[in-house]
DNA sequence: AGCCTGACTCAAA
DNA sequence: CTTTGAGCCAGGC
């Protein structure tokens, strides 16, 4: 007899990331706080980002440019070159950034329904 | 199991 | 506005 009614997700909390920044429309985007609530845990923010971390060099599978952080910044100024990139990614969708680099994310948030 | 790291976030000073 | 500190979670050793 089935022991698991809604059966425990297979997928890893990585899996389950990559899964929902799929699904993020082209030209929206997601805090890492945002994804980590949705799946679950609230706190999970550095997990997510970490998951996205993982991810190898030129990824087009999963749109890990469409997550930023809560004050709507590309969170990878420390890391060299990868902040320009997905700065350009964003903008080639048509997201604005204002001379602080900061994007208004009442305008360009996106919540799964 | 413990300990360290990190594309995070929030609150306080 | 900037800087700290603490809380959080998954992965790798």
């Amino acid at each position: 007899m089935p022991q698991r009614p809604t059966g425990p997700a297979p997928e890893t909390f990585y899996d389950r990331a990559y899964d929902l920044i799929r699904q993020i429309p082209r030209g929206k985007v997601m805090t890492y706080g945002h994804v980590a609530l949705t799946l679950g845990a609230p706190s999970a923010a550095r997990a997510v980002g970490y998951a996205l971390s993982v991810l190898p060099p030129g990824t087009a599978d999963v749109p890990w440019w469409r997550v930023i952080n809560a004050r709507g910044e590309i969170s990878l100024k420390n890391r060299g070159a990868a902040a320009d990139l997905q700065r350009q990614l964003l903008e080639r969708e048509g997201v604005v950034f204002d001379v602080a680099g900061k994007t208004d994310l009442w305008t360009y948030r996106w919540w799964p329904e």
